[in-house]
RNA sequence: GGAGGAUUCGCAUAGCGGCCGAGUGCGCACGCUUGGAAAGCGUGUAUAGGGAAACCUAUCGAGGGUUCAAAUCCCUCAUCCUCCGCCA
């Protein structure tokens, strides 16, 4: 959520950013004209609440005739305050309404445009040359099937398409990703978090996956709740309506847990493997932090996720994503893509956000210091999506029997330093 | 799933129609006292909106209702605790 009072003094600031998103600049002035009746309605409430207080309280004091005379009087100025009050009450919903549909301000360094238009900011690593090691790559589905470690067909069958099992190697594999991730995680200063996955309409709607995001999102209706499509949304709404310390600054959860994601319009992408799937486990960063602070944790937390592809061994690019391509609540994304050898193309595996204060106001999150409380800034990275991380393990690390090498850094998890066929 | 109890200012509590935005204790901050500290004493100590300020308005788990007036009465919901049942 923006803040009100921002955009009433910056109009123009707003009608740019949502001009670069490609996003309605009609709303700016439509939350303007509401936002003016209502406080306007807000006054006149507030005016006839005062006259009723003090009428009542003279009520209370008097007796006999004196008091049936305020009384008359009382009920007819009660009848004024509750019309008031309803209008009131009608126009900060509205006017609330139409807020929330505004996304947050672009930050001033994202690239403008559409999907296609993000910035390379580096290459780090260089693809395997498999021509000079003399053998076609084979792809993780076929990888997976030798080394018994993805079974997608059985996943297909017991769970329906984009689902698998990971097997053996595969779930080993798992086990090794999480507690390297979690090992890292540590030693950066993170909280170690395994989050409820199944939760309430509040959660899901303050940090904003209940917009456009909606129908990627499974809803439990019997129940009300909702599958989150990532631990940012438990750990964000953590903290919802509280106030945190400022000394205890910046506080960064690292979460363990499955997400779910129901990958509607998505049919024709993606659909051999688990690049794309309805269930996965990942482990992602989250940092509340103060607002002057985001930029530079943005930076660490890109940092920590760019540590893990390395220490995978992995080549990849990072990309700064346009605005066009950016999450409501994000001013800048930074996306970690992989290089998926048999696909000849880099995949996205990673992605850290800036929600700045915009997702920490829907949520009532703020902080307090000595000045006094304000709006707190919030970030998420992923440190590593399973999925996505193996089928880049698999295929960068391939050898020509279809045996895989382990990356150094995991093999002290997975206590060997080749995954072998069976 | 059934029965009962609870939810008030950081914590613990008081309040059960107007004197309550709300008392007390603890905690915390500042000051006095002290050689220094403890104790003691004094002052302050929620959030949001409006206003230059004085101050006004809202919030006593959430929402609705009764009333001139609700922390206080009624209804619905949520959460927590205890007991019973059921299951791992």
């Amino acid at each position: 959520m923006i803040d009100i009072k921002f955009l009433r003094e910056n109009p123009d600031v707003v009608r740019a950013s949502q001009k670069g998103r490609g996003e309605s600049v009609e709303l700016v002035d439509q939350i303007l004209a509401s936002d003016e009746i209502k406080r306007a309605a807000v006054n006149e409430f507030e005016l006839l609440r005062q006259e009723q207080n003090v009428l009542s309280k003279s009520v209370g004091a008097a007796k006999g005739d004196e008091k049936n005379a305020l009384l008359a009087n009382a009920k007819e100025l009660a009848d004024k305050v509750k019309a008031a009050d309803t209008k009131r009450a009608e126009l900060e919903e509205q006017t609330k309404q139409l807020i929330i549909q505004l996304s947050n301000l672009l930050d001033t360094d994202a690239p403008i445009g559409g999907e296609e238009d993000f910035v390379t900011i580096e290459h780090v690593g260089t693809p395997r040359d498999f021509t000079k090691d003399g053998f076609e790559p084979k792809d993780h589905v076929e990888l997976g099937k030798l080394l018994g470690a993805i079974d997608t067909e059985r996943g297909a069958k017991v769970a329906g398409s984009r689902s698998y099992y990971l097997t053996g190697a595969g779930a080993m594999l798992e086990f090794a990703l999480v507690n390297y991730a979690i090992q890292s995680a540590l030693k950066n200063g993170f909280t170690p978090v395994i989050p409820p996955v199944l939760v309430n309409p509040a959660a899901m709607e303050g940090t904003g996956f209940l917009g456009q995001a909606a129908e990627n999102v499974y809803r439990i209706e019997k129940d009300d709740v909702y599958l989150v499509g990532t631990s940012e949304v438990p750990l964000a709404a953590m903290h919802m309506d509280e106030i945190l310390p400022a000394d205890k600054l910046p506080m960064r959860y690292a979460g363990y847990s499955s997400c779910f994601r129901r990958e509607a319009g998505t049919y024709g992408k993606d659909t051999r493997g688990i690049i794309r799937v309805h269930q996965f486990d990942k482990v992602e960063m989250f940092s509340f932090c103060k607002p002057e602070e985001a930029k530079a944790e943005h930076q660490r937390l890109l940092q920590w996720e760019k540590d893990f592809l390395i220490a995978m061994d992995i080549p990849f690019r990072v990309i700064d994503v346009a605005s066009g391509d950016l999450g409501s609540s994000a001013t800048r994304k930074f996306d970690i893509e992989a290089w998926i050898p048999t696909q000849g193309a880099y995949r996205e595996v990673t992605s850290t956000s800036n929600c700045t204060e915009f997702q920490a106001r829907r949520l009532n999150i703020r902080y307090k210091d000595a000045d006094g409380t304000k709006a707190i800034a919030t970030l998420n990275g992923t440190l590593v999506a399973i999925p996505r991380m193996i089928v880049a393990i698999l295929e960068n690390h391939q050898n020509s029997d279809g045996t895989v090498n382990v990356p150094a850094a995991l093999q002290p998890f997975l206590g060997t330093a080749k995954l072998e066929l069976v």
